[in-house]
DNA sequence: ACTTAACTTGTCGAATATGTCAAGTATGAA
DNA sequence: TTCATACTTGACATATTCGACAAGTTAAGT
């Protein structure tokens, strides 16, 4: 399991987002409100479905408005043998 | 310290990245050569510095050159006051 | 000074992320 | 059924990433 394919990856972090998200009782209308950078609903449910390569700047606004640290958002699993 | 400028916050994974990287002891040029994923050296620098707002799977490979989990390059400061 | 290695930076083209808008789906309540 | 809420999905325009190549810079060693 050394590396996993570009859509393992986004799966896994849209699943964290989602998973994040609902624990907190927000919706997505909620996380667009919650944040004055400018982001919204369509991407935010491209990246929960694993449709979209995010870039770490969406994430760390996405992570501000489910205020939990972006490393959060980014825990994917790791295999020492590279 | 709610939010991060976008700026600031490229900058910090970029300093996680060449930080992380020295203490291992690789060059830019070891990285590309670890991953069998393409990536080139011209954006491995330019993410270090902070200058491009890179993907998460671009990040991620990085993380996988680099022995580390993605988490550890995404570790961004949180402070819960939103 | 010269060479080499490591890194930076500019440019180009192709691919794609993002915001916006519109339309569609699903669920539940009245 | 009707309405409202939440989410998904497609299309479009704009901006930017990313790989590539070339050229420039920096630092260390001889």
């Amino acid at each position: 399991m050394s590396s996993m394919k570009k859509s393992e990856i986004l799966k896994i972090i849209g699943q964290n987002i989602k998973r994040i998200r609902l624990e907190k009782g927000f919706t997505q209308v909620d996380l667009v409100g919650k944040i004055e950078a400018r982001i919204d609903t369509t991407n935010i449910s491209r990246i929960e479905k694993g449709r979209t390569n995010a870039t770490i700047h969406t994430l760390y606004k996405i992570s501000q408005a489910l205020e939990v640290p972006l490393s959060e958002i980014c825990d994917v699993y790791f295999s020492e043998s590279v």
